[in-house]
DNA sequence: GCATTCAGTATCCAACGGAAACTAAAGTCT
DNA sequence: AGACTTTAGTTTCCGTTGGATACTGAATGC
């Protein structure tokens, strides 16, 4: 979007768009809650979210990291060390987040049920 | 991510990954937004955004009908008439997204900062 | 000597998203 | 009569992104 082409209200727009690049990432969301609780390893990280390739995690990570939402030290060792946590911005970002899951836990039945009704009616 | 792999804590993944892929479509929190003041034709909203391409309004506009967040209304004349609104549902995700704007707000300087600090650490 | 651990890279491929052109159907202009 | 306009899309093409899989390097345990 070219700034100058939003209106009054959509000032926040760029802003807004920013976060949600960050946040709406596939695992950044799932990445920062897994930190709440405490510093954790790349492996560690990796073990806990299943699923995830090394790719796409390093990807996240170093992301999160350029935004300043996590930190990443590493331990000059063999095996290589590296641990992640959360920064006080990261920390803040659970307040948004936590809002959104609660919406989440609250509305997804109605989402799932929206869709399968929106899938039988376009199968008619 | 296989559900079976999932700590207990992470129980709510699914629903919160699901949401996020929601809004973190490129357009969507930006739509619901502008359908909180009314209810909105395709052209109008087109207008408002400005540099988003007819093929990518309509999959977002698809898609948050499908989830049940806004209604499409169509209205067979020529030229058609098609108009969208929120649902409750829909207006009830207003609510998490103003905490995520607020959060987007009061921390993108920060983030914006930061990765210029990071950017510079790099090229070093 | 061989396998394993850790934190990634490198390579390949499929899917997503955007740009631009095309469509239908009726009313208006010339 | 023929051309143009509006609305809400769809179609085609194409570049970028993201995932799956395989590979790396250095030390330690077997």
């Amino acid at each position: 979007m070219k700034p100058q082409q939003q209106s009054h209200a959509l000032a926040y727009c760029g802003a807004a768009r920013d976060i949600l690049t960050i946040i709406g990432a596939k695992w950044s969301v799932l990445v920062v809650s897994l930190l709440e609780e405490r510093a954790k390893r790349f492996s560690e990280l990796k073990r806990e979210i299943g699923d995830v390739t090394q790719k796409s995690l390093t990807t996240v990570l170093r992301e999160l990291e350029k935004d300043g939402i996590i930190e990443r030290v590493v331990t000059p060792i063999v095996p290589p060390r590296v641990d992640y946590s959360l920064t006080p911005l990261g920390r803040s970002l659970l307040v948004p987040i936590k809002s959104l899951r609660i919406w989440a836990m609250e509305n997804h039945p109605a989402i799932v049920q929206s869709r399968s009704r929106y899938a039988e009616k376009e199968a008619a």
